[in-house]
DNA sequence: CGGGGAATTGATTGAAATCAAGATAGGTGG
DNA sequence: CCACCTATCTTGATTTCAATCAATTCCCCG
C-alpha cells in the first residue's frame, strides 16, 4: 500500500458505506444545498458513500466519466499530465467540493486522495435524469460550476503573470479564506499536500516553493510548526505580497 | 475614436439592432442550441441585439453583472488586471460564445471588442427567470459552462508547465480547431488580436511571441501572409511541438 | 532508534524578460 | 491615390528570476 492508510487501495474495491444524506456533514455547503427534504431523498437514493485511502487514484483523465462525486471528507488533488510527465495540478478539493467534470464523456483530469477521503458517488446517467426532475439541483450545479470557473480564471492570472512570492502568498491566502469560511478562523491552515504538489499547482518547482516559504518564515509573516501546518502571522502583509503591492 | 470603427464607442450608446433569434446566424451553436420554436420566442423576447466597435469595453471587472451576452459576430478578449497593470487574458470569444460570468453579482473579468462586434444581450434577472421555465435552456448553459471549465484547465496546464514554443503552438492549434469546427477547414486562421494580446493570453511577452512565431516561420511550419492571418503548413509538427514531443 | 522519502539549502545554468533600436504596415490626411 | 506617420511588430544585447543540478538535513513512520 502506498501509504499507511487503512482504507482500500482502489475505488473499485472501496468499501461502500451507508451514509444517508440526511446526516451528511457537508449538506448545506455542497450540491445538496437548499434542497427540499423530498428532493434530498431522491438524491440520496442514487448516491453511494465510498471511502478511499491516502494516495488512491479516484479517477483517471480520459477514462469514461461514468460517475460524479461529492467530497464529504478528506482532501484531493486534481491534475493533468503532459506526455513527458510534466504535471499541472488544477485544483485541491475539500469537503463540499464536486468532482467529475467531463468532456466528450471522459474525465478532464485525474484525481488522487491526499488523505483518507470520504466521497458521495453518483452514476452520471442517473444524476442527469434527476437534474431534469429537480430544477433546484440543476440550478445549484450551475452556480457551483460558475464559481469554479471564476476561480479557474483567478488561477490563470496567477500562473501567467505572478512571481514566485506572489504565487505562494496567493495560495496561502486562498487556503486561509476557505478555512475561515468553514471554521470561522483562517490563521492556522492545514497543508495536506506536499511541497511538490504546491509547486505543480503554482507552476513552480519544489525548490522554489521551499525557498519562498523559508523567505516568508524569515520575514515573520508565517510560522511553519510542522510541514503539514502553517500559521499566518501578518495577514495584511501577505495580502500585499499576493497582489504585488510591494 | 480609438480605431476606424463605424460603430458606437460605448455599449451604453450602442445602436440597438432588431435581430430576431429566428434569423440568428449562430443559432444551433450557441445558448439557443436545440431550443423549441416556442422557447426560442421566449428567449428572443428578453434579448436585445447590440453592436459595438473595435476597442470598445463591453463589460468591466467588478461592475455589477446586470447583463449576460451572447456573441453573434466579431471577436472579444476577456482579461483580468493586477494592481500594477500586469494583465492576463483569460479567453478570446467568437460567435456562439457566452459572456458574463459573475461572482458575488459582479463581473469576474473585463471584456473588450477586438473587432466590430454583434452581441445578443440578456438582462440577468430575466434570463434567470427564464431558466426556471425552460429546463432545456438551463441544461444547455450547464453544458457550456462545463466545457469552458475543461478548457480553463487545459489553459492552466499551458500556463503553468509549457515552454514558449509549446504555448504558441498550442494556441495556434486551438484557434485552428475552432476554425475547422465552424468552417470545415482549419489551415488558415485569423488572428484578430495583437501580439501583446497573445502574450498576455499565454503568459509571455510580446517579444517572445514574435520571436517564437518567427521561429515557426523559419522552420516552414507556418506562413504569416499578414499580421492578422496565419497559415499552418505542417499540422503534425505543430501538434508535436504543442505537447513537447520534440 | 534507525531508515528513507521529503524538505531545505547552495551553486550554477538557462529560458524568457527586459532594455533598446529599427522595420513594417495600417490608417489618415493631403 | 499616394505618401507620411505612428502603432505595432521584429530583431538584437543583456539581465534576471526561477530551474536545474547537487548535497545535506529533517522528520515521519515503522
Amino acid at each position: 500500500m502506498r501509504s499507511g492508510s487503512h482504507f482500500a487501495q482502489t475505488v473499485s474495491s472501496s468499501p461502500l458505506v451507508n451514509s444517508p444524506c440526511e446526516k451528511c456533514n457537508v449538506a448545506g455547503m455542497s450540491l445538496c444545498h437548499a434542497l427540499s427534504c423530498d428532493d434530498l431523498k431522491k438524491l440520496s437514493s442514487i448516491s453511494t458513500g465510498i471511502e478511499v485511502g491516502k494516495g488512491v487514484t479516484i479517477i483517471n483523465e480520459m477514462d469514461p466519466a461514468d460517475f460524479l462525486f461529492n467530497v464529504t471528507g478528506g482532501s484531493i488533488k486534481l491534475y493533468k499530465l503532459l506526455p513527458d510527465g510534466r504535471r499541472q495540478i488544477t485544483g485541491f478539493l475539500f469537503p463540499g467540493d464536486f468532482l467529475g467534470i467531463a468532456m466528450n464523456d471522459c474525465y478532464a483530469y485525474s484525481a488522487e486522495a491526499l488523505e483518507d477521503c470520504k466521497l458521495c458517488r453518483f452514476p452520471r446517467a442517473k444524476l442527469e435524469e434527476l437534474l431534469k426532475e429537480i430544477p433546484d439541483l440543476e440550478n445549484r450545479l450551475l452556480n457551483m460550476l460558475s464559481n469554479e470557473l471564476v476561480l479557474a480564471q483567478d488561477q490563470m492570472l496567477l500562473l501567467g503573470r505572478k512571481t514566485a512570492i506572489e504565487k505562494v502568498s496567493s495560495f496561502l491566502l486562498s487556503l486561509s479564506k476557505r478555512t475561515k469560511a468553514k471554521t470561522g478562523s483562517g490563521n492556522v491552515i492545514s497543508l495536506p499536500m506536499g511541497r511538490s504538489d504546491i509547486g505543480d499547482y503554482l507552476g513552480l518547482t519544489t525548490e522554489t516553493v521551499s525557498r519562498t516559504l523559508t523567505n516568508l518564515k524569515k520575514k515573520g509573516i508565517v510560522s511553519i510548526p510542522t510541514n503539514g501546518q502553517l500559521e499566518i502571522n501578518d495577514l495584511e502583509e501577505l495580502t500585499d505580497l499576493a497582489e504585488g503591492m510591494d
